[in-house]
DNA sequence: ATGGTGGCACCGCCA
């Protein structure tokens, strides 16, 4: 069984709800990870999504700012919405397979929007740096120990508005300063990364030697000029279920069309094989 | 070296 998970941050899911209908009609996601929704649970679009074929929606939303959602064709039987360093936001969401998403009974997707972080790398001057890294703290705390389970099936994916390695921004050099390349942040996210067990999946098929962006500044007259962008949006994977990856693919082309978020969708695809139920 | 754009809520905040 074929699974598709698309991660993308819309930036305004009402605003690009046609952009998102375009994005489901030509590439058909099994699972659609939405961050930066920006609405109110009560005013959640639910009709038009469930038009575009998603027959299970899940979303943690509020009014204005962030905001989760997780399209699914295939039934989940668990939520979780986790309010990360009990600030009421909604970055998170988690869903488990229901017993009759066939081989996907029993994994798991996270949906998650760290973060952004504010300008000042420095969390005594800046309090949103502060919060992104008692943030990373908090999402290490959680996965620590890893996957209790070798069969354990997790998949998470989202914003993380972090680019970890050298080629996820366009100049090493010139962002070490800048928030979402600095060290401690880096560092953060590859503790969160080794203490849980998380795989990069992006880079199982990209090498790290490759240059891989998946958002481009608002802020440029044209965001092809130069090519600067990061790679902000991830796919990670427990070591149970990484090795079923066959592919990785970033929509660059998303940039560019009429009225876009400043992310791109990033979407795996994963042959899965057998399944095992486990608590989210 | 600075400021640039976009979304939502509301005339500022956050990205």
């Amino acid at each position: 069984m074929r699974l598709k998970v698309t991660t993308w941050n819309v930036n305004s899911v009402r605003l690009r709800m046609s952009l998102v209908a375009r994005f489901v009609a030509e590439h058909r996601p099994d699972v659609l990870c939405l961050q930066e929704t920006k609405v109110e649970d009560g005013k959640f679009p639910l009709g038009e999504v469930r038009r575009l074929g998603f027959g299970h929606v899940a979303y943690n939303g509020q009014k204005g700012y962030h905001g989760v959602a997780i399209f699914s064709q295939l039934p989940f039987d668990q939520i979780e919405k986790r309010d990360f360093c009990a600030k009421g936001d909604a970055r998170h969401i988690a869903v488990r397979f229901a017993p009759e998403a066939g081989a996907a009974a029993g994994a798991v997707v996270h949906n998650l929007y760290i973060p952004a972080g504010g300008d000042i790398p420095d969390p005594s001057q800046n309090p949103k740096f502060a919060h992104k890294l008692a943030f990373l703290a908090e999402l290490d705390g959680w996965f620590r120990g890893g996957f209790p389970h070798s069969q354990d099936r997790a998949i998470l994916v989202g914003d993380l508005n972090i680019a970890p390695l050298e080629h996820d921004v366009w100049s090493h050099r010139q962002l070490l300063d800048v928030v979402s390349h600095t060290p401690v942040e880096t560092e953060a996210m590859r503790r969160v990364m080794a203490n849980g067990g998380w795989i990069d999946v992006m880079r199982r098929f990209v090498p790290e030697t490759e240059k891989l962006f998946t958002w481009w500044s608002y802020r440029a007259a044209d965001w092809t000029k130069g090519n600067r962008g990061r790679r902000l949006d991830h796919v990670w994977a427990s070591p149970a279920i990484a090795p079923m990856a066959r592919s990785i693919e970033v929509l660059r082309e998303a940039r560019g069309w009429d009225r876009p978020s400043d992310h791109v969708p990033v979407t795996a695809i994963f042959e899965l094989g057998a399944a095992r139920a486990h608590a989210i």
